[in-house]
DNA sequence: TATGGTAAATATACCGTTCGGTATATTTTA
DNA sequence: TAAAATATACCGAACGGTATATTTACCATA
């Protein structure tokens, strides 16, 4: 049996991550906290040396629970572009339509809401989106040596254009919440690694 | 001579517009607005009624400014594939790259930062967002009467993928304040229009 | 299995500061 | 000199955080 503080720790995790993903993290109050958690301030300072402690501990709760969903079923998958395409479809189709947090892509709205005033938090992020990045750019060059791609393709920019894609549907996604903008983003994402190929 | 309440307002209008797109709109508080303008809290409220209301007021500053630049020399373009290449190239180049606002777009950020809780505020974004994409599917109907494009295309798709990936690339080079996002992003997306030639 | 002691967990009351906003006094403009 | 523009002083509420009191959970021992 795990102890009461252990489990009233997550709580503050799950309840925070869900406000932090629909209001952002300035917009959620201590109080706001208290409510979802129905804790007081002991109960919550008891676990939790500050509200900038709570964010870090949420964002790694969250990247948890998007990596769980983003790369089910991916490590069976030989064809380094079929890894990429079931990323794609996962994170589209089932992490942001799945709707794994309540406020849409917790990580984007996080950077677009902490750079430029949370240096330290917003290069947190920075970090976990390149290490994104580099493996798509990783599989890429995986391909090129399997010889299913065309060689002498810009690995970088491709696997930068597929992130910032991703990240532009989850944007519009927040707002309109229309699953038809992930099947598009999806189809037209799959066209385009067709492209490549030799 | 304009006078000097339109002057003062404009002043207003545009350090909020700067404060805004930096700190974002809930983080940024009456008194950074006082201290930028170097006013009082009576010449502030003597020209708007609420904080809100200075966002209104500078949403609209900031959509005439993004249109004058991302339209600059687009009307006279007569292909009308050439004029979306045109528009992408001034979106991403010129008022990204050029830093029309300190803080990357203004549009996404308060988007981001407004939905899900600010639902007046984010529907009257949403609404132009709409009308740009609408836009990119108007110029791709023209292309396929002039016989530019392969026919029985997905105008709505394809104007959505452009729309989609634009924005992704303002959410990443507002974090990572490099302008080879913008060059990679403005090559891939030519590359996919050209591909849509007929 | 019941119980008592103790540490862990939580509640309560309060701190100084800042928030958006207003009423009124003063200054500046035209 | 009248009106427009701005400054000053203040409001109640909410902010993040802390010190201290109280309750609860847990385990060794009977």
């Amino acid at each position: 049996m795990v102890s009461k503080g252990i489990r009233t720790r997550q709580l503050i995790i799950d309840k925070s991550l869900q406000l932090f993903s629909v209001k952002g993290y300035h917009n959620t109050s201590i109080n706001n906290i208290l409510e979802a958690t129905s804790l007081t301030k002991g109960g919550l300072y008891g676990h939790f040396s500050s509200k900038e402690a709570i964010w870090y501990a949420v964002y790694y709760e969250a990247v948890r629970r998007w990596h769980a969903v983003v790369f089910k079923g991916v490590s069976a998958i030989d064809d380094p572009l079929l890894r990429i395409t079931k990323v794609i479809e996962n994170d589209l189709m089932h992490y942001l339509g799945g709707h794994t947090f309540d406020g849409g892509c917790y990580f984007l709205n996080s950077l677009v809401e902490l750079s430029g005033q949370s240096p330290e938090m917003s290069r947190h992020m920075l970090r976990g989106f390149i290490r994104f990045s580099k493996l798509f750019q990783l599989w890429l060059e995986e391909a090129e040596t399997k010889q299913l791609i065309s060689p002498g393709l810009n690995y970088r920019e491709i696997a930068n254009f597929i992130f910032i894609s991703v990240n532009g549907a989850a944007a519009l996604y927040a707002v309109v919440k229309d699953d038809t903008i992930l099947q598009q983003t999806s189809s037209q994402l799959n066209h385009y690694l067709q492209q490549l190929k030799r």
